[in-house]
Parts: C-alpha cells; structure tokens; sequence
DNA sequence: TTGTATGCGTTATCAC
DNA sequence: GTGATAACGCATACAA
C-alpha cells in the first residue's frame, strides 16, 4: 500500500471516474444504502482503496447531516480524580467500537479561570456529532438548554454523574450519597459518636451529600457539627487533592473536641491526611478510624493500608457506552432512563471499634 | 438574549438578509478580509446577534480549507501518570485561548486493545484542523507518515515528549535520561555501590533510558547487574502503577543479592514499593535508599518523606502552547525547532548515606 | 441498476 | 464598497 496522499486527497469523483461508474453509484456502494451488483461494487471499493479515498467528513455533514461514528465526550476536568478517568473509559470503550470521540474538558465550574461552558457546548453541537456524552456533574443551566436544542435537532445525549436531574437524555448515577450513608453506619455500628467528614473539592456541590450525612447522623441518634465537616477552603480549592489532605489535617489537629472516625472521599486526600497526624502522634485506628473513597490500589497497600468506599468507574462506562449504543441502534424505549450504580465498602485496618477508655485500651494493647 | 435555536440554526443567508445585505457582503463582514463601512459592518454583525448566527463549521472548512480555531490533541493514554497532565494542561491554555481542542487517544501502542494509530490520525488530519499536538511517545511509523502528509497539506504539527526524533514540527522534549543521570550520581556521592532502577512501564519503550542508566554506573565505576532492573513485566503491564510498585517489591525480596539504592520512575510505584518492603521488615533510608520520580504532592507527605525527581509539567505545556502560538501568528523561522526541559531532584527522608557496616550502624543508631 | 441535477453553507473571484 | 456566481465534496431524489 502507498500513501498517495502527498497530493491532493482524492474525491468521490476521481473514485468514480476511475471505477468507470457514475459518482453517485459510488456514493451508494460506500453507504450501502443504494442496491447494486457485487461486481460493481467490489470495482469500486477496489479503486477507492487505490486512490487511498477516504470521504471528506465535512462534505458529508454539510450534505447528509449527522455524522455517524462522530461522539463528542464533554467532562468537566480531566486532570483529577475518578471523573477523569470515568470519561477516559468511556472514550477508550468507544474507540474500540470505531467511534470517533473527542473528549472536551469545561474546567472548572467555580473560581477563577473557568471556562465558557456555553461557547465550548455550543461549538461542539454545531459539529453535529451523532452524540454527546456528557459529565452533568455541576453542569451549567445554559449547558442544558444547549442540549436540548441538540436534542430537539436530532441529536442524542447521555449524560453521567452523581444525581440525576432534568436531563434531555439517559443518565448513568453513581450514588454518591449511598456510600456516605454506608460509611456512617459503619463508624456507628464501631460505636463511634463523634463522626466527621471531608469532601477534598469547593463546598460548591457537596450540598446535597452534606444533608445526607446529616440525616443519617440523625437516624443513628448522633448529633452533627459544622466543625466536623471539612473541605477544601480557604485558598486550598487550587491544592492538589493530597495537599487537600493535609488542610484536612491541620484543620483537625486544631479542634477543640476532635472526632473519632472521619470520612474522606478520596483516598489520596485520606492518605497525606493519615500521614499528617501520623507525625503529630495521632494514629490511625487506635486514635482516629478512616475510611476513604475510590479504593485506589494504593489505599490497600499504604503503611496503614486504608479501608475506602469502591467507586465503580468500568461499571459507569459500560453503562453510558451500552445505553448508548441501546438507542444508536434503535432499541430503546422513548423516554429517558436512568441507571444507578453503587460502590461497597472495603474494610482494611484505618478502621476498629471505638475504645471505650482509650488510654488504658492501648496500654493494654501495647503489653 | 434568547436562546432561539431550537429552530432551524440560521445561516449567513438570514443574516444578509436581516441585514438588508448581500450574501458576500456578510460573509466578507465577518471574515474582516473586506473593506467595506463601519455602518454596514455593524448592521450585519447586529443581525448576526439577533438571529442567534453561528457559522457552519463544515460548510467554512468546505470552501474555504482549514479551520483557524480548532487544534486536534492527541496524546498516547489519558488514565494514567504524567503524560495524561500534560495533554490535559495543554488543552486547558489552548480552551484559555479561544481554541476548541479536543483530545483524542491512542490506547497503548503495546499489547491487546490496541488502537488503530493509523486511522485516528487520519480521521484527524481529515477534518482539517490548524494545528495537531501530539504526545510522541511510541509513536509508530505511519503515523509520522500522516503527521508529514498533514504537514504537506498546510497544517501545523507540534509534539512533545521524552526523546527528540525525526519529526514534522516543533517538538517540547523533557529530558527524562538527564533525571537518570542525577539519580545515579546521587546514590554514587552518598556511597551507594550496588544501584538499581525500576520503570512501571512495558519494556518497550525504556531502552534509551536503561543505556543511559548503564552508561552513567560505568561512568561512576559501578557495576550493572540486568537483575537490578525492574520493569512492568510478567503480565503486570495492564496493572495500575502502584501495583507495579508491589511486584517489583516482590522481586526485589527474592532476591539473592540486594542493592542498596532503588530509583523508581513513578513516585506512586515507588511509594506502594517502599510500604511493601516495610513489611517485610526492609526499611528506607536504612535498608535502601529510594528516588521516586514526578515529585507528587503524596511523595512529599508519605510517611518516609519520598526523595523525587520533578516533572515541569506546566513548563512542558507552556513551551507547546508558545511554540505553537508563535507558529500561528507566523513568527517563527521555518525549520523546527527543540526545546529541552529538565527536572530537578528534591532530596528528602528516603535517601541516606551507605552504612558501611550496616549491623553495627544500626544498633549504634537504635540505642 | 446507473447516470444527472440540485442543495448543503460558506468563501472567494469577479464584475458592477 | 457592494452584489451575483462558481467552487468545495458529498448525498439524494429523480430520471433514464
């Protein structure tokens, strides 16, 4: 095979006039969509091949519309944590099947440096891809009414987060606030009281985790304290996640009356926080138990290895690709649906029972 | 403002038309290629606005070739490691910018679930983009080959990586055999003899670096021993980076004679390295001095404070981004050009001195 | 079954 | 300055 292509590339003409058959015969044997003998067909592939021709995918869309093996991928950073990797996936498994899928990232949604989600939405529905695939996680209002014009013109979109909301598409959920509520109970059955937890990200969109911590405090008969809830404030938004941790750790080292278990969800921030009061004297889970979140393998083989809520990455991705391949091929249903996935609790020695008089326990311990 | 779109999107035709103008007249308005009065250009461009205009990118890169605002990203993997930062802070300066930059991967170049190189590359030289960035790493043949016909075709092809090569553009290269280097001269100058090196990697791609590791033990007087050198091998190439760390603990355990300095090119594999030989009772700086790379904020807050080699991600991001910009606005000489970034070693806990007699140091330590 | 004509939305080249 | 007209490459309806 020679790559011809130095010259110009050839056009469904030159196909045409060098298979010797009329140019709209050759547009037929390419989509299939026109009947015509095996011969003329093979003839006409075969000179395509030659020529190295590969359809113009702008002619095409300006001409027929939609593309078909185009799916944009939209997330909102790449640089960090499951999501990232939850839209990497999902590129990857479409690859594999023959899809062309661009990955777009909006940054972030809150602080400075962000980026026009409109314009950048925008620009991608103007490209008409077949779909897009879409992280809804704190997705802008004006985002959404961009999709629905996409969906209204044809388009069709699937979107992945962690609460579903007024979507013009399929959603894949990762119930993030099942994981909360399991790590809860899981302290509270330890005969922990004094129970904590860290979100490493801008207070913006832990709202709706928060109150479901609060409830299920509430339902175990344990009281809630702001003091207990940690995040990524004061100038530490920017921080990467493990320095986060280390916030964290500060923060909590200064409390008055500290916690005896805390939830952080994300494991490299629950690491350099375990490390952090490691130095201080503060051991976990002889002084403090830890769960954290997305059972990295590094949480199961650090110093004290880390017991962490699961975070079904592969799952969500096969959901999206399925769902969306579900309705490519037309068997799906009209109305939109909504999948919801969930993670499980992996116990490992950050966390123990709470004891009862702590000072003599570990005296005892310690023999 | 409304959002008016969910009609038929409106073509310059529209605008002309709300204008009270001629076709050419509007295009020629927005283009700014023609000369024409400050009055008629506002007119159109205030119809453009009403009418909620957006030109048709495929129908633009029909007639009139290349997009200005579109740069196609391609990098080799997007799951993992620092080469995932770079393509994603590099798409982030040029969405900064105004471009519209997808990122698009190629999977690994080894192995099963390989992706067509090829074919990726030609979808995107075929949609016409201003520029393509390219992560060059194990980059295969024909794909040059593409990247030289895009270049013959008028467009822009910048790369960057860990080795310079034959390539189309301008190309960012971060010197990843000078971090060798350092590492060993540093083992050397504490007194260290018997020195290994460790890349979580498939063997396929670390053979520049392992000569150079070679080169610099004879330069040092040292011995190399094959058995010291550590990759992702034995069907631990799919693993995630830390649990290459443990495997390479496992071999390194078996061994009959052990070295006393270990420079790992991934501080994650490092760290899961090092907390695995702590349970198996072989301590750092102790029992072996240990050099991550990347210098991770985690390696910093480990619980043995990991010595580090960085990796200038912003700064490679920054010189693509230059570079490219310079291309653009033609401001560069025509032959392409190289740009070397180095990184630097952060010394901290996990290296220390050779004990020339270990047992005896010890213990005159512990006491 | 095969060839022909028209349109998609834009840019660019001309005459006016 | 402004306004028709021809590409650009492909799909499709329609005529042969």
């Amino acid at each position: 095979m020679q790559i011809s292509s130095l010259s110009k590339s050839a056009t469904i003409e030159d196909v045409a006039r060098a298979a010797g058959v009329a140019l709209s015969t050759a547009s037929g044997a390419f989509s299939g969509k026109k009947r015509m003998s095996e011969q003329t067909r093979a003839t006409i592939l075969q000179a395509a091949q030659e020529l190295n021709y590969t359809p113009n995918p702008h002619a095409q869309r300006l001409a027929g519309g939609r593309s078909l093996k185009h799916i944009d991928l939209v997330a909102l950073r790449l640089d960090v944590g499951m999501d990232a990797r939850k839209a990497q996936r999902i590129q990857r498994l479409l690859t594999e099947r023959g899809y062309s899928a661009p990955l777009h990232a909006y940054g972030r949604s809150v602080g400075e440096g962000q980026v026009d989600q409109r314009g950048l939405m925008e620009t991608i529905r103007r490209q008409q891809p077949r779909a897009i695939v879409c992280d809804t996680t704190s997705l802008q209002d004006e985002v959404l009414e961009e999709l629905k014009c996409f969906v209204a013109e044809g388009g069709m979109v699937i979107g992945y987060g962690y609460h579903d909301l007024d979507f013009p598409g399929d959603q894949v959920i990762f119930d993030s606030r099942h994981g909360i509520s399991q790590a809860v109970r899981h302290f509270h059955s330890l005969g922990h009281e004094r129970i904590a937890i860290g979100f490493p990200t801008h207070p913006h969109n832990t709202g709706p985790r928060l109150r479901t911590f609060q409830n299920e405090l509430v339902s175990c008969g344990l009281r809630f304290q702001a003091q207990w809830v940690f995040h990524a404030d004061g100038g530490a938004e920017d921080a990467e996640t493990e320095e986060i941790g280390v916030h964290m750790a500060a923060r909590f080292l200064r409390l008055a009356e500290r916690p005896s278990a805390i939830f952080i969800t994300n494991d490299y921030a629950a690491l350099s926080f375990m490390a952090e009061l490691h130095r201080a004297g503060v051991e976990a889970p002889r002084d403090i138990s830890i769960v954290g979140h997305d059972d990295r393998p590094l949480a199961q083989r650090a110093w004290v290895p880390l017991s962490s809520f699961t975070h079904p990455v592969e799952e969500v991705a096969q959901c999206v690709v399925q769902m969306l391949e579900e309705r490519l091929e037309g068997r799906a249903a009209d109305e939109a649906r909504v999948i919801v996935v969930r993670g499980e609790l992996r116990l490992r020695q950050s966390t123990a029972p709470l004891l009862v008089d702590k000072g003599r326990s570990v005296k005892a311990k310690g023999k």
